[in-house]
DNA sequence: GGCGAACCTTCCCCCGGGGGAGACTGCGCA
DNA sequence: TGCGCAGTCTCCCCCGGGGGAAGGTTCGCC
C-alpha cells in the first residue's frame, strides 16, 4: 500500500525547520553550500520543498552542528560515516580534544564570575596570563649601579635620559627604540637593593659622555613575560609569584629577569603603572 | 623626572597588539566601535598610534572578551565598573548563568564523542531530544478500530487512503494538510493492541461515504514531542521511554499519545521511517 | 642618501547564521 | 471568486573578528 494522499512528499521549509529544529536561515545557508538542497525548487514561485527522506540529513546535520563540527566537516562525516576512515576518527578525536580544552577555559571564566570581586579577579589574573616571547638582541645604552632599588634606580635612569637629552645627541636623531628597562643582576639581590643595570634601546649614532654609560648589545632571549600593574613597590610580589610559577612549569631559568617600564612614573598615577616583567628561560620542547 | 626620551607614548599598532594581546583585526574593529580608538591618527600616512595609558583599557577589554561578554556589554562595563551598578551586577550575573549553562552542554557533547560509537549515540540521543509543542485545533478524517495494532493500522489507514481518493473528493480539490497519526484511545492498551483512532488532516469539502470515517476537529493540544527513527515494530520502546521521561520530570498527562507517520512505509526501508510521538501534557509553569 | 625588510593601511571575502524589510504566494474559508 | 492571514522569497546589515591581497611607509643600517 502507497499512501497516495500524503502531502509530506513535499514538505515546506516551515515545516521541515520545525521537525529538524533548524532554523530557516540556517536551511538556506546550508543550500547555498550545497550541505541540504531542497528536493524540489518551484521555478515560478521560488519555494522550496523538502522530501521526508531529507529529514533524516537535516536532523544530522543539527546534530553535528551542536557537536560543534563545521559545516564542512559535517559534509564530510555524512558522506563517511558508515566507513570506518581514519579521517573522520581523527576530526572525531580533535573534536573531544578541543571540547575538553574548551570545559576547562570556561571553568576558569566561571570561577572568575563567580568571585567575590570579579573585576579584581580578573584583571590580575589576566596580568598574570603569562606568555613566552622571543626578544631579538637590541642596541642598548646601560648604566649600572649598587645599592637600594628605589633610588638607584632613580639616578640611573635620570642618567641615561640627561644622555640622551644632549645637544648633539638630538642634533644627531638619536632615537629611543623601546621602552626604559633593568636587568636584576646581582647574585644576592633581595627585594630591596643590589646590583641592577638600566638600559635604553636606540637606534643611530650616539655620542656618549657619561663614562659610566655603555653602548651594548643585548642578546636576543626567549623569556616569559607578564604584565604588572601598580606602584613600583609591588614589583617584588610578583616577581615571587612569577617565580614560583615557573619552578612550577619546570621551567629552566637562563638568566637575570628584567623589568620594562611602560609609562612614565611622572605622568601616570602609581596605581595604573604598567611594568612588564621578563624572566629568561630555555625553551622547553 | 619626566622620561622626555621615552618614545612609547606613540605605539604603534603592532607593539600595541603585542603588549595587549588583541589582534590588529580586533584593534580596527574597536575602533570602528569607538570602543578602544588610537590616542593619535596620522593624518598624512594614516598610521595609528597608541598611548601608554590605552594599554590598560586594552588588557580590560581583552579579559572581558575571554569571559564571553558582548563589545557592547564590555563598553558599558568599562564605564562603569567602578560604580556598584545594578546593571553591571545584572551583566555578571546573566554571564556566569549562561557560562555555567554551557559548561553543562559541552560535558554533554564530550559524553557523546568519548562514547564507543558516538554517531549511534548521537542520532538517538539527538532523536530523542524532546521539545514542547503547541498543536493547533485540526480538521480531520478519523477511523477507529480495535485489535492488533499492526494490522489494524494497516487497514484503518487504507481506508482513509482510499476515502480521500475517490473522483468525488479529488474533483473538490481536498487535500491532506500533514501527516497521517494515530491515537491510541484505550485504557487497557497493551503493545500489541487495543482501541486506535486513525486521523489525517484535511481541507476543502470532503464527502464521506465509508459510514466508519467521521470528520472531527481534532483539539489543539499541548504536547511533549519526540522523533523516532526504525521499524514500526520499535515504536513500543520509544514510548516506554518517553512515557519514563515525563514520569521523571514530573510532567501531567493531559491525554492519549499519539504517533504522527512523517514517511510513507510503501517507499521507505523500514530502517529509515520516522515517526513522532507526542503525549499531551498539561503546561508546567 | 639609498636600500631592503618590516611595518602599516584599506579592501574584500569568509565563518554560521540572526533580525528584519518589502514583496510575493498559498491556503482556508466564505 | 475574492479576502485575509500566514508562509515564503530575496536582500541587506549585524556579530567578532581571521586570512590574505595590493599598495604605501618607516626604520635601521650602510
Amino acid at each position: 500500500m502507497v499512501w497516495v494522499t500524503m502531502p509530506n512528499e513535499r514538505i515546506p521549509i516551515g515545516r521541515f525547520s520545525e521537525v529538524t529544529r533548524l532554523s530557516r536561515k540556517a536551511l538556506y545557508c546550508y543550500e547555498k553550500k550545497h550541505l541540504l538542497v531542497a528536493a524540489e525548487l518551484d521555478i515560478c514561485t521560488g519555494y522550496r520543498y523538502y522530501s521526508a527522506q531529507q529529514i533524516e540529513r537535516g536532523i544530522w546535520i543539527a546534530a553535528l552542528t551542536d557537536l560543534g563540527f563545521s559545516l564542512d566537516e559535517i559534509a564530510l562525516l555524512l558522506e563517511r560515516k558508515h566507513t570506518d576512515d581514519p579521517e573522520v576518527r581523527t576530526l572525531l578525536a580533535e573534536r573531544l580534544r578541543a571540547t575538553r580544552a574548551e570545559i576547562r577555559r570556561l571553568g576558569m571564566v566561571e570561577r572568575i564570575l563567580a568571585a567575590e570581586d570579579p573585576f579584581l579577579e580578573l584583571f590580575s589574573m589576566h596580568l598574570e596570563a603569562w606568555k613566552i616571547e622571543d626578544i631579538p638582541a637590541t642596541r642598548a645604552l646601560t648604566i649600572r649601579g649598587e645599592g637600594p632599588y628605589h633610588k638607584l634606580l632613580t639616578s640611573l635612569i635620570g642618567q641615561i635620559c640627561e644622555q640622551m637629552a644632549t645637544p648633539e645627541n638630538v642634533r644627531q636623531g638619536v632615537k629611543a627604540t623601546g621602552p626604559i628597562g633593568s636587568v636584576y643582576i646581582g647574585e644576592d639581590c633581595d627585594e630591596h637593593g643590589g646590583l641592577v643595570e638600566v638600559f635604553l634601546p636606540i637606534s643611530g649614532t650616539v655620542t656618549v659622555r657619561n663614562p659610566a654609560i655603555e653602548v651594548k648589545i643585548i642578546p636576543a632571549a626567549t623569556v616569559v613575560s607578564a604584565l604588572h600593574r601598580g606602584p613600583y613597590h609591588t614589583l617584588g610580589m610578583a616577581h615571587t609569584k612569577i617565580f614560583e610559577y615557573l619552578q612550577e612549569r619546570g621551567f629552566e631559568s637562563a638568566g637575570s629577569p628584567r623589568e620594562l617600564y611602560l609609562n612614565d612614573p611622572g605622568i601616570t598615577p602609581e596605581e595604573d603603572l604598567l611594568t612588564e616583567i621578563q624572566y629568561p628561560v630555555r625553551k622547553k620542547g
